[in-house]
DNA sequence: GGCGCTATTGAAAAAACGTCAATAGACTCA
DNA sequence: TGAGTCTATTGACGTTTTTTCAATAGCGCC
């Protein structure tokens, strides 16, 4: 009769099975949907140690957000060699590649970022710079200038981009994962091209790469 | 000696007046950032009275993103006259009006929508479907053929505008708010082209939009 | 000016959050 | 192998917040 034994981890390993499992549980759910109790519960431990951890309930999300950010952040590094119109399609093809594999942590950051605090809505913030900066400091001279505007409409071909990369997880059937990762590449000069002239070259790769896509 | 004398109002003035509470203090503020307690002393009322029209804190959140939805719906009705880029620029035009005079509004909806449970989410999409049905229910011969790769953009270019004018609130430096509206017109028929060939006449009229925007 | 309807309250139960001294694995060293 | 030490972990307890519900009191009607 011993059901009742503890099992005793490193805090590192602790702090990881907390924070994955924290992440499979704020993948659908808010943070007020998800009780210490239950979490206790899943991961087999007393409410206690997830205090001992993470202080309280808000700095434990800020915690599973922040580590979802990393991985992402961590999965999308840019490639350094090619030309930008390569450079952006394999970093969007790393991106889907990424959230393909990791719905449900790509999903607690993105819910989080959406209904939490200011705090955790600059995790994600951070997240997203990572897909978007390097355009500006690495790419303006030839895909996107660097102008008030096109910062401005590059922030919202972001906020497209995972709206249509998560419409595609949730529902295939419309687009093949390939012609999603050419369409979230092509659109962005499509978008830039609204606000500032292209240059001829890479309105030349872009219909190349359409017809090639589809 | 008669602070406490309870004031009594119709169900419709007090449900009235508890949305309007709670979209205005959801627009900053998470739901579990929300106690009762401080909605009930706002509201001047006891805490009992929330629930007897409530039910519990989640329907009453879905209640306040609901009546957020109504209105951002109401709002931003079609015109039926004019050609379909006029009708799009006239419905973006309403749109953009309509969060810049409803901000807080309009982030509860998307606060909640972002951080919510899958029914106030339903509520969301079903806002945003008012922004996007009628493009395909009346104007998929000129400007958007209705096929399943054109649904799939339209519904990242609704992320890019809410996006768009939710930075254009925060930061209204980048672009005025004239180029904005001409901005998420504009940006949708380059999207579509993205997808789909776009006919040479609205592509002339995207152009001359364009021009005379700037 | 009493009567009935029901909007509203307040107290008390239930549930969740957060604290902390006490407990017990797992390793070291004799 | 067994005592000792370190610290990960617990469980009970106090606090805050949510939720319930029988009792109260405004307001219109006759």
């Amino acid at each position: 009769m011993s059901l009742p034994t503890r099992t005793r981890l490193t805090p590192e390993q602790r702090r990881h099975q907390l924070l994955d499992l924290g992440v499979r549980l704020l993948a659908d759910r808010s943070l007020d949907e998800l009780s210490i109790d239950m979490l206790a519960e899943e991961a087999g431990i007393s409410r206690g140690l997830l205090y001992h951890y993470f202080g309280n309930k808000h700095d434990f999300h800020r915690a599973v957000v922040r580590r979802a950010a990393d991985d992402l952040i961590a999965q999308t590094a840019p490639p350094v060699a090619g030309d930008p119109v390569e450079r952006l399609l394999a970093s969007m093809s790393a991106y889907v590649d990424y959230v393909d594999a990791n719905y449900e942590g790509y999903l607690s950051l993105v819910r989080g970022a959406g209904g939490g605090n200011e705090s955790i809505r600059d995790i994600y913030d951070e997240a997203r710079a990572a897909l978007t900066d390097r355009i500006f400091r690495e790419d303006q001279e030839t895909l996107v200038p660097d102008t008030p505007a096109t910062r401005f409409v590059v922030r919202g071909w972001a906020a497209m981009v995972e709206e249509l990369v998560l419409g595609w997880k949730a529902d295939p059937g419309a687009v093949t994962k390939d012609e999603l990762i050419v369409i979230v590449t092509a659109t962005l000069p499509a978008l830039v091209g609204v606000v500032a002239p292209l240059p001829d070259e890479v309105a030349a790769q872009l219909a190349a790469l359409r017809t090639s896509g589809s």
